[in-house]
DNA sequence: TTGCTCCTCACGTCACGTGAGGTGGC
DNA sequence: TTGCTCCTCACGTCACGTGAGGTGGC
């Protein structure tokens, strides 16, 4: 029978001998025997376990797993249990990485908005970021809720052309406009916006917000607090928030 | 201006108190300014850097970019630098993460396999799986160069019927015979087998692995080291496994 | 005075890596 | 005798969690 010493069967199993060492004091690889000066001696019977241990290693298994493994008797009793749970955190990891690169890509397209950058900019982010599908929801419906008004507006304004009904359309109007501007209210009563300068939340009065230029993210407005007029970032904010 | 005390600006972060503490000793997150009994006493300002921190923290960025990150005066110069090397190391990780599913699930097609099962069957399994692609090469290597011999076969039978060339079927044999014994030489020097019993590799007499009992993975087969006989998994040796 | 919160050590987590200082074996 | 390998401490990694024992503040 041929003996490895710690270095050897290291290098057969492609691990460091730090790493073999430390299997013995883990209680998982115990050298079948040891030399008159101390030194471990492994057998072929260890080096197929090393090769074992490194192979579960690979899919993961915590050394302690693989301690209860050598130790049951009945080692197919827990082997699938044992897989179950290694797989059950595998994919929790897996579910994590998937939201920090989401986060990660979040704050890339986010960040190229940005004009004046600075590390408070980083929590103007977050927030948009965390009520971005919020602000999509309701931006949604209002399209949608809109959807039959032109549809009427349409409708009114050919039966003008095609019969002179003028007095159709003249009635849309009066409907159509509180509507709009009850649209707007409601609209700019559950948005905010952020100062690029000095990052405070703000509410801008109606009058400014409605008129005022805008992108699909960011509108032209005067900031309450510091005074700046440029484009601020639109989120959406609760109810909560809104007392602050 | 209102203070917080750890307790406070901690759940209002949703972080424990301990994590507080933990981002002052790390220079991330000093209080602005202590109580006289020494009770850290945070800043609105504190509260939203903390935030910003969380949020890092969320996509994974390690404690070390987010100080590096407030420490720079021109942040936007390092931020991108910061989130392409989180970007890299989190798709490292995912990439880790599915190779050690994939084994995962290898194991268990595996075990399904076996019949006494024994920590070293995993030793059995690691081998069969390493070695499965190359096996799966060969085997497909074979059924290919198989398909022109085939090709022949047919033509010298349906001409043997349709035209009474029997000579050509019998030239064909003459052919087909010694390239299958080839063949099966070649592929039973490149195949092993290992027995369930003792696990140990063993490569079987030609005679013996050519007439056996077989399952696309198993052959019924005698091993030479314990004597018993029974289904054995095919593996596949490199040359280097040959000397062994 | 009594809970509650906060404070600072200091150890534990996980699987090793990395020296330091000493020694066995060819 | 000289390299090379191996040995055992013992600390470091990473972001905290978890007590222990003491104390501030309402």
């Amino acid at each position: 029978m041929s003996k490895y010493t710690t270095g050897e069967i290291a290098k057969l199993c492609g691990v460091s001998v730090r790493t073999v060492q430390y299997y013995d004091t883990r209680g998982i690889l115990v050298p079948g025997e040891l030399s008159e000066g101390g030194r471990r001696l492994y057998t072929e019977a260890d080096l197929k376990r090393l090769r074992i241990i490194c192979f579960l290693r690979e899919a993961g298994l915590p050394i302690n797993s693989i301690a209860a493994l050598f130790a049951e008797e009945k080692p197919e009793s827990i082997i699938s249990i044992l897989l179950d749970e290694q797989e059950k955190s595998l994919r929790e990891e897996l579910a994590e990485c998937r939201a920090k690169l989401g986060l990660i890509e979040g704050i890339r397209s986010e960040l190229k908005e940005i004009e004046n950058f600075s590390v408070e900019s980083i929590g103007d982010i977050a927030h948009a970021m965390k009520q971005k599908n919020k602000l999509k929801r309701m931006r949604w419906t209002m399209v949608l809720s809109g959807l039959p008004v032109s549809a009427l507006q349409c409708t009114a304004i050919v039966l003008w052309i095609t019969h002179g009904f003028w007095w159709l359309f003249a009635a849309w109007a009066c409907v159509a406009i509180p509507w709009g501007i009850a649209v707007s209210a409601y609209y700019f009563g559950h948005v905010a916006y952020i100062c690029p300068e000095c990052h405070e939340v703000f509410r801008p009065r109606l009058k400014e917000a409605f008129w005022a230029y805008h992108t699909p993210k960011m509108r032209r407005l005067t900031c309450p607090t510091c005074g700046r007029k440029g484009l601020c970032v639109e989120i959406y904010t609760d109810k909560e928030d809104q007392k602050v």
